[in-house]
DNA sequence: CAATATTATTAACAGTGTTAATATAATAAA
DNA sequence: TTTATTATATTAACACTGTTAATAATATTG
């Protein structure tokens, strides 16, 4: 019993990081359950002895990627200086983050699970990402008193829906039109919020 | 030629109702070229000597729900205290709007069209919607020296992104879980954002 | 080894967008 | 008015999509 339990997960996690490669490099446009299956190495139906849907499967590679993420952003700023400063590298290496894959953007915030109430735990994941990434410098502000709690409290909220939003219009809308465009406003966007008050 | 080209317009017409119809009423999802054709009345490749393809058509609805969403929001804010009050009615105005039509949300937001590049005009539209809709009342705020251009600027390009943010993630994400919640949160960060200073 | 239970595969269904060949309708010329 | 031409609409087909049921292959147990 025990030993089956680890097979299966051993078979789940060959079609997971099927969808993650397909997701990471050709985006979730052409992920599909014969696209998954045949680099998996299996065939389509047997993606179904382990996983309800093909949603449910995509949206198991949002954990994973998580920690990619947090990997990416924490070897982006572990130099940065303490405090209000580290918070908005640590912003702007989330946003990069997703500059550089889209398709993992899409993922986070665009795709809609089947059952939207089985996945509350990864939503519930997804809106306190950034809040989990920032925490620690969040304390270390109010701890020096850089920054007042509420003020804190204000600034994440504020954060929360400014940096999905940017992303949004950059990556589905292509405004600003440029990299470069796109960068300037978001560094606008986090002094102005960071350094107010 | 005149003639011809009116009709041509009519029979485009017919199908971007059709598509408005199920937009509205079943979304984003369940807008098929065949479903389409249906309800206009004509075969599905019909569609094809209208447009070049079916996101072609999906997004020339776009301007149709900006004069609808237009409508609502004067609707909702045309007894509003001048100002700063009249602009925070119709930002949330402008938010209950794509709560009633979350379709409207996916095609405004989400949906990507085919060649992007030839679709830069509608992009721009959405882009500046926000703006056009509080404009005037802007330029009432400048005037009578209730706000300064620059802190204006501000707030305008803060909103532009905190809005989009805060819908995709209320009807995307389920976040926060309640429509009071959100309500109550969009509340508050426009209160924030249009009073600091 | 034989019987049973697991697991993987193929075939099929109902969808999707799109294109080419065909049928129908409207127009122009005789 | 009848014929020829052009424009428009429709059906058939292709290559996809997700998903399920029946079948084939494998592993496990008696």
């Amino acid at each position: 019993m025990v030993k089956n339990t680890v097979q299966e997960e051993r078979m789940r996690n060959y079609f997971i990081q099927a969808t993650k490669e397909i997701l990471r490099g050709e985006g979730l446009k052409v992920v599909s359950v014969r696209n998954i299956a045949e680099r998996a190495g299996y065939s389509y139906a047997t993606l179904y002895n382990y996983f309800g849907d093909v949603k449910e499967l995509i949206f198991e590679c949002i954990n994973d990627f998580q920690e990619e993420c947090e990997e990416f952003v924490e070897a982006r700023t572990n130099k940065s200086e303490r405090g209000i400063s580290k918070i908005k590298d640590t912003i702007i290496a989330y946003a990069n983050f997703f500059v550089q894959h889209p398709g993992i953007f899409e993922l986070f915030y665009l795709e809609k699970p089947n059952d939207i109430s089985k996945k509350q735990p990864t939503l519930d994941l997804i809106y306190n990402f950034l809040d989990r990434l920032t925490m620690e410098e969040w304390v270390y502000c109010i701890k020096n008193n850089i920054k007042k709690m509420d003020e804190a409290e204000r600034m994440k909220s504020e954060i929360r829906f400014i940096i999905p939003g940017i992303l949004l219009l950059y990556l589905n809308r292509r405004r600003p039109e440029s990299y470069k465009q796109f960068s300037a406003e978001l560094n606008s966007q986090l002094d102005y919020i960071l350094h107010k008050e």
